[in-house]
DNA sequence: GTCTCATACCTTGACAGCCTAGGCATCAGT
DNA sequence: ACTGATGCCTAGGCTGTCAAGGTATGAGAC
């Protein structure tokens, strides 16, 4: 990924942490093992940005956490989905939708 | 706008700086009016973030400036694409296409 | 005549979010 | 013995946005 698709990621992280919770319970590590996947390598997911990100969420009651056991038998933090969490996953994809579509209208060649 | 939103705009005022110049040349003020109205009420150009960035894109070579009167015959400082500046248009188009791609199939219903 | 709003530029300071670059520990494979 | 993957975390710096101010002119309302 390059340097300037790095600042794109700015306001993104945070909905695609709340989406990938939204198929159930994850550890921190797995959370940017999934994005990286779905997203190709279209977006890379940084540990540095990634540890804050739960950090915040969870401080402000968008997760929860609970400290577990991961697929290879390792200490692990699971992440799960607050009802709050899921209001805000809603509200944040609407408005990433409507964002992006102005910005790739205006963008694209007719634009 | 609503906060969140302002955040997603990091990373592509400059973008859509520079397709709005692909139009032709035009002074700062109207290229956040052009920007406000193509994008609907999706985005808000801020003169705190418009000016700053010219700046950062003249400095960078991607733009250069030139005195001149507005519509209203008021002084106003034009700005047009440098071959610099076409080249960073079309690669950071591709980069975005690429990304917000990515960000919208993973929040996809779906994803 | 005064007041407000739109046009047009700019700057300062605070803040948020990402990245770099480290650190720690365990386990598998070479 | 070493390397790489798994898993967590943090400190420091950088960058870009916003809020809130400033300047100046002209048009229109009242």
């Amino acid at each position: 990924m390059s340097r300037s698709e790095r600042k794109l990621l700015h306001g993104t992280l945070d909905t695609l942490i709340l989406k990938t919770l939204s198929h159930g319970p994850r550890h921190g590590y797995s959370i940017a093992r999934w994005i990286e996947e779905k997203a190709g390598d279209a977006i890379l997911v940084e540990e540095g940005s990634l540890y804050p990100a739960l950090y915040r969420l969870e401080k402000k009651g968008l997760l929860k956490s609970e400290w577990g056991l991961s697929e290879l038998e390792r200490r692990a933090k699971f992440y799960s989905l607050t009802p709050h969490g899921s209001a805000a996953l809603e509200a944040d994809t609407e408005e990433w939708l409507r964002f992006s579509n102005a910005v790739t209208a205006i963008l694209a060649p007719g634009g």
